[in-house]
DNA sequence: TAAAAATACTCCATAGGTATTTTAT
DNA sequence: ATAAAATACCTATGGAGTATTTTTA
């Protein structure tokens, strides 16, 4: 018993007719009879009730019918589809992402892509830096929204934004009116920064920044989300270095200034080379098309 | 592209290894490893990442072979049910009953055969007895419980109850305290009876059981449901003959009387011996087992 | 008698077997 | 060096074709 046999059977069970049937299966009739009464032996049921003038389905074709009808939808529809997800034109893809990338180009990739690929189901993974650096390479996602810069031999990666450190500190703070804020100004201050085992772009950029002035930065908390960082200067617990795209709508009571020669650093989708995903090469055309912003 | 082929494709998904998964399939690695071969090629899709010492799904596999296990469960099915169809474990049946069965008979036996074939899918048509004996002989009722006693060469019958007739009549009527009523007290009685076009079996028995007093009966009103006829002699139009099934709980403001000699018939299970639905020679057993009561 | 299903037989495409080679660790 | 997948070649089952017979309205 197989496909072939219930499109011979849903032939039949639909024309009622032995010759017509043979020809929409494009063989002649002898053959086709023998494929029918092979079938209703090996099943050990009379599907059609017939003689030379006359063919009916029993009440056990009937039945048959509409499941044969079920399994061979199925049947193409599992053919048809494997080739879809294998041009990444349907399945799934993981697509990780730093929680600050929420706020600048996920949503609009997000939307771009769904547009350009419904059938695929994009499941949004939201992690800290180095647990995407390390999701990538194991294979627990596919693609990434993150940070550029670092040496990446592995990675195939594409540039989404460009982003820059702001400073922001208490609503009264000395810092909050002064005009130019360079890496001096920070001196003496309680920073509040991520860790490097959490997110080494921006702890780098800010180390840097401040060396660049002469500072020895002084971290007072180092909190993992950087939502958590802006919460610990509301409450007047220090300042910090966050990305601007964090800076556009701030809590209560919180102030954001603009840092002259602002550390700079690139926002990118990245995938590992090895990736097998059918999807991940159309995320990049997505993308790509979308343009930088 | 069929299901052997989807088997082998699952087979090597779930071993990973095309030796184990060949002997699995009862056959040598080397016509398995062709056969997979072809499954990719035929679907232009590679399927497995392999080499001499390495299987892996792909991507385009993972959700191939999701796919093929519900196809194949679907296709195993579909086999499987068409044999419980055919020896009337599965599918449905369609049977009819006059409604006076609904009160008596009905209710017992699509318990015990719901409960002996929990797979059959009982549709109940309550019918007016003729309109039962039509679809029966069109094969628009697979089955149906009403009236016996006429000649039915071309029905299976089988006797589930005798039942006699039984005189209603409004409260306070003069009938309502008479000790011995026979066909005479009818006389000049306003009958209410369904017509002879609905309800043949009882038409005549009424017809006959006057005639045997020598009574000329007079019919008020010829309804074609009993219960309506209830009604109307709750009303005080009339008095009626009923099956006596129907006596048990009577609405207020009508009193049931027996009659001397009265009627009987029989209630029926019957199916025409042409019909082909492999479910009915079971209803037949399981009503027999039931035994007559 | 005629239309259509079943039977008889022939042929070939393809699934499967055995022996062997290639490949990667 | 070895385990395992791929390749080469052979065999045979069974699906399809043509010619014919049987059946029934």
């Amino acid at each position: 018993m197989d496909t072939r046999h219930m499109r011979y059977f849903v032939a039949l069970a639909e024309t009622l007719h032995f010759g017509h049937a043979a020809a929409r299966m494009n063989m002649s009739q002898p053959p086709f009879s023998r494929q029918i009464s092979a079938i209703e032996k090996t099943l050990g049921v009379r599907l059609f009730e017939r003689n030379s003038r006359n063919v009916a389905l029993t009440p056990a074709g009937q039945h048959f019918l509409a499941d044969c009808r079920a399994v061979l939808d199925q049947f193409d529809a599992a053919c048809r589809d494997v080739q879809l997800v294998a041009c990444g034109m349907k399945g799934e893809l993981k697509l990780g992402f730093m929680m600050h990338a929420a706020h600048s180009v996920i949503p609009a990739l997000v939307r771009l892509y769904s547009e350009a690929r419904p059938d695929v189901r994009l499941i949004l993974e939201e992690r800290i830096p180095t647990d995407i650096e390390e999701m990538l390479a194991e294979g627990k996602l596919d693609a990434a929204v993150t940070f550029g810069g670092g040496p990446a031999p592995h990675l195939r990666t594409l540039l989404l934004a460009r982003d820059r450190l702001c400073l922001i500190v208490p609503q009264g703070h000395r810092l909050a009116g002064v005009e130019t804020i360079g890496p001096q100004s920070l001196a003496g201050e309680r920073l509040i920064a991520a860790p490097a085992t959490v997110a080494p772009t921006l702890r780098t950029a800010i180390g840097l920044y401040c060396a660049s002035g002469g500072v020895t930065p002084h971290y007072a908390f180092e909190p993992r989300l950087q939502h958590t960082i802006i919460r610990l200067v509301q409450e007047g617990l220090g300042v910090a270095l966050i990305p601007q795209s964090l800076c556009d709508d701030l809590a209560e009571g919180v102030v954001s200034r603009r840092l002259d020669d602002a550390p700079e650093f690139d926002v990118v989708l990245c995938a590992s080379r090895a990736a097998k995903n059918p999807a991940v090469p159309q995320l990049f055309e997505v993308a790509g098309r979308a343009g930088v912003d």
